[in-house]
DNA sequence: AACGTAACACTAACGGTTAGTGTTTCGGAA
DNA sequence: TTCCGAAACACTAACCGTTAGTGTTACGTT
């Protein structure tokens, strides 16, 4: 992870960089459905079973950076401030994330995505696999031995709130609107003891 | 609707059902990726594209009762005794339809749902549509001109409730678990004035 | 310098899906 | 009753995403 990684891993990030930003360029220009896989690897300069060997499918070429994402969601717990609650760090991290894709630079692509139903669906599976990563990351940090229903439910809660912000007329609004009733659910959930105001959780 | 219906969409009607019976038949048998479109259209003998004229695509085939689950959730609110807060009602479908899920004759079936991850991301987009029609009926029931975040929020956490409980080991507790969770979340969410256990909602 | 491996290329195919083009069958209007 | 239009259905041929199989390079390592 720290070592200087070596010609060969430099290259093969290169071409993966190479392809990712090919496939976007080429999807913006003349549509998603309309810029096939074979298009891409022509353009790029790479056969198609590289393309597959990089990206596990079509989609996955338009949401490059979904690990970044899901790692954002899950350090938003780990590594919050000593005795604050995960819940506002969630909050937090929802409102960056939901401002980026609504930013004026990465606003094409995620109008791109809502034209694709396919892309949709991609985006919706994505999220789920988020939400089981956050929920395993908050069953952890309250030292549960698994993640329990009410931490799954908890942490869907939160990928619905990225959903729903996402399309909101007013995004912001929208984060601290969802995540004022997850804060009441969570509350609701918990056999803990503490409310949801003190430490702990 | 209430007509008695002609030959022609009983014959359409027939040819529907036979086409579902024997790829739910067939997959049974020999596994959902084993079995190609071109096979059922074979055994249901009819045209491939007649296959595709009836269902939208060969994940549909397995969730052929789509549309019922969606008005079940939807006259769940709509046809609840007056006065009764709809999130009780919901409750009580929710439940039914899980244990609907878990119950002997069905089980086959989910066990091969979550073998497939093609099968499963597509249940996941049709819990999402389901969820947007109850967030409709709900908004229309309260009397709103659009449907709301809080809305929209509450919806998609009951499509989670269904998907958690699918999955728990005890249903049952885990509908009241996250439902108990959503009215807490709904209480949090309303400026409508009245608390959940009175009339209004 | 030689070896093992991982990236990449190429062909060919598989399977879901659709377009295009008829053909039959039925319900309703004339 | 007769005819017309629409809808169901069939058939071919393809498109496109995806993968298996098989090499071929280029690199890190010993």
């Amino acid at each position: 992870m720290t070592v200087p990684p070596g010609r060969r891993e430099r290259k093969k990030a290169a071409t993966r960089q190479r392809i990712a930003d090919t496939a976007l360029r080429l999807f913006l220009d003349r549509g998603y459905d309309a810029v096939g896989i074979r298009d891409v690897a022509a353009e790029a300069d790479v056969a198609v079973t590289t393309v597959f060997s990089h990206f596990a499918s079509k989609e996955a070429l338009v949401f490059e950076q979904d690990e970044d994402f899901e790692q954002r969601l899950v350090r938003a717990v780990t590594d919050r401030a000593p005795h604050e609650p995960f819940l506002p760090a969630l909050r937090r991290e929802v409102r960056a994330m939901v401002r980026h894709c609504t930013g004026d630079d990465a606003a094409p692509i995620w109008r791109m995505v809502d034209a694709s139903p396919a892309l949709r669906q991609y985006e919706e599976s994505m999220r789920l696999r988020h939400a089981e990563s956050l929920a395993v990351a908050v069953a952890a940090d309250l030292g549960l031995a698994r993640t329990t229903t009410a931490c799954r439910a908890m942490a869907r809660f939160v990928a619905d709130a990225h959903a729903l912000a996402r399309e909101a007329d007013d995004p912001d609004t929208a984060v601290d609107e969802v995540f004022r009733m997850i804060e009441a659910a969570w509350d609701a959930a918990r056999p803990f003891g503490a409310p949801s105001g003190t430490a702990g959780s």
